[in-house]
RNA sequence: GGCCCGUUCGUCUAAGGGUUAGGACACCACCCUUUCACGGUGGUGAUACGAGUUCGAAUCUCGUACGGGCUACCA
């Protein structure tokens, strides 16, 4: 639905299918439902589908790149879904609604009583409502050649129990007393998802069909229609999957800045307030991790397993093993997701990425080489991609501020004849490598009786600027021989000074 | 209000009648260590409540409580 930003429970939603569609040799299809053009959101379709794809869950079938059961948009299907609704009124599982809005409003009012404080429009109201069975056949009739505005609503049986297996609950029954007779096509000819679902279903011949918990209610609606249309065979198989939970309760679009946390796959800016709220993607989330820690957000496959590529999900997935309660997002250990799987990442996987962020603040990398180097040093101590920045940043640009306080106290006349000597000992070394220059570091402070731990911690915040970082020699080889010994002496004046 | 779904450590979950109720995140301690991490070891911590069935219940049944969803010409 093109209305908003594609939440963590709708790319779940997508997963599960997908992972199904996959395991199972079949096609998953993006259907587009914009049949409420007063929701509709231009660039939503695109926006969608990138966030999909960029989890790597492209669909087989869509409207930007079509298939064989298009079109896909529901807009483009008016016609289709008008045939179906008429056939149902024909067969008298349907009828013609002419109240007008404010009608309704009026019902609502005057049948609401402490039973029931919202009255629907249902076996008992419809009688009382100016609708094609309560008005003579002329007169509905002439209303329509009048082109009157009417909507077209499913007609429900009384007392009958609609029951069916649902993959992840197993029996769900309903008493068709309670559920109200349903609008399948607005006054505008759009149909309502009702409609749209249960048509398109039939006809993109779907067998599997995975959606949120908040449908269970509507569902004996579709199994109506599905049953009064198609008859019973071949309705697909439904899985309505537990809602995904924030911090206090459901997780709201509307609120997703203030959770502290991404709710949305990828950026997205809602085009009635211009705010922009900032996805998982940007966050400096892998898409492996993303699908990987929603997979697991209901989902398990009975080991001690949690961390999954995309294949092993998909020959793992079985909908019998999703949880059915709801789960509350936890944003810490979405967090060790992402941490896991940039351990676990190549270099060559990561360069590009970090290349962009890099860039982003300023640092231009030329020489691959290095940023190679760089990455493997530091990638076990990001979370996230954007951890980059912060973790890297001193082997491309000199230390512009020092934690002083980690080192001021304890500087002293010794520390600086010692690192004195250990620039003329860097400056006589030719074979620029780690291990050469811990072995000439640690010899020097033996000699001088200085406790090599004593002068590392200087030698880091020289290096890095704070108590933080990668082997300090390993920082020191990568950054060369010039810029090492340029850095002590730029150090040492400002833990001088003052 | 009505209908539907759900309920195991703070969080995600395992245990399809018999386990000292297991794992992971987070938290704490210790080890490793030149910093920060990584890693390793250990610890705190849960079957919502009440009945019933059973030799035996987290597991089956019923009730209560709590949570969530739906109750639109929204999806």
């Amino acid at each position: 639905s093109p209305t908003g930003g594609l939440h963590l429970g709708g790319v779940r939603t997508v997963l599960y299918n997908y992972l199904f569609a996959k395991k199972h040799g079949g096609d998953f299809i993006l259907r587009i439902e914009d049949t409420d053009q007063t929701r509709y959101v231009a660039g939503a379709e695109e926006y969608i589908f990138n966030c999909l794809k960029w989890a790597g869950l492209e669909p087989d079938e869509s409207p930007l790149h079509g298939g064989e059961y298009g079109p896909y948009r529901q807009s483009e299907r008016k016609a289709i879904y008008r045939q179906y609704a008429e056939q149902l009124i024909k067969d008298g599982h349907a009828y013609y609604a002419f109240d007008t809005p404010e009608e309704l409003e009026k019902m609502r009012q005057d049948f609401r009583t402490e039973q029931n404080t919202s009255p629907q429009y249902d076996h008992v109201i419809r009688m009382k409502m100016r609708n094609s069975l309560t008005l003579p056949a002329d007169e509905v009739k002439r209303l329509l050649d009048q082109n009157t505005r009417h909507v077209i609503r499913i007609k429900l049986p009384e007392n009958e129990t609609v029951s069916f297996t649902d993959m992840i609950r197993g029996e769900v029954s309903f008493d068709t007393n309670v559920v109200d007779d349903k609008v399948l096509l607005k006054a505008d000819g759009m149909p309502t998802y009702h409609l749209a679902v249960v048509v398109d279903d039939f006809l993109m011949k779907i067998t599997h069909a995975f959606r949120g918990e908040e449908w269970l209610p509507s569902a004996p609606v579709h199994i109506l229609l599905w049953k009064c249309l198609f008859g019973l065979k071949n309705m697909p198989q439904w899985a309505h999957l537990p809602l995904i939970l924030g911090p206090n309760g459901k997780l709201s679009k509307r609120d997703g800045a203030k959770y502290g946390f991404p709710v949305f796959a990828m950026n997205w800016t809602d085009p009635k307030n211009e705010e922009l709220v900032e996805g998982f993607k940007e966050k400096g989330f892998l898409p492996e991790a993303f699908i990987n820690l929603l997979a697991l957000l209901g989902w398990n496959d009975g080991t001690e397993q949690e961390i999954f590529t995309k294949e092993e999900l998909i020959e793992k997935f079985s909908v019998e093993r999703v949880h059915s309660g709801g789960a509350k997002f936890d944003y810490e250990k979405a967090k060790w997701f992402n941490h896991e799987w940039i351990k676990k990442a190549e270099v060559s996987g990561l360069r590009f990425e970090v290349k962009r962020l890099l860039s982003e603040k300023n640092i231009i990398v030329s020489d691959e080489n290095l940023l190679d180097k760089v990455i493997g040093l530091v990638k076990d101590r990001c979370t996230l991609l954007t951890d980059f920045y912060d973790q890297s940043v001193f082997f491309f640009k000199t230390p512009e501020q020092y934690d002083l306080g980690a080192i001021k106290p304890k500087w002293n006349e010794a520390k600086q004849l010692f690192f004195a000597e250990v620039v003329r000992n860097f400056e006589l070394t030719n074979d620029w490598n780690a291990h050469i220059l811990e072995n000439n570091f640690k010899e020097i402070a033996a000699v001088n009786q200085i406790k090599p731990g004593d002068v590392l911690l200087p030698f880091r915040v020289m290096l890095v600027g704070g108590k933080f970082g990668p082997g300090v020699f390993d920082i020191a080889g990568v950054v060369g021989k010039q810029e090492t010994i340029n850095r002590i002496s730029k150090a040492e004046a400002a833990f001088n000074a003052g």
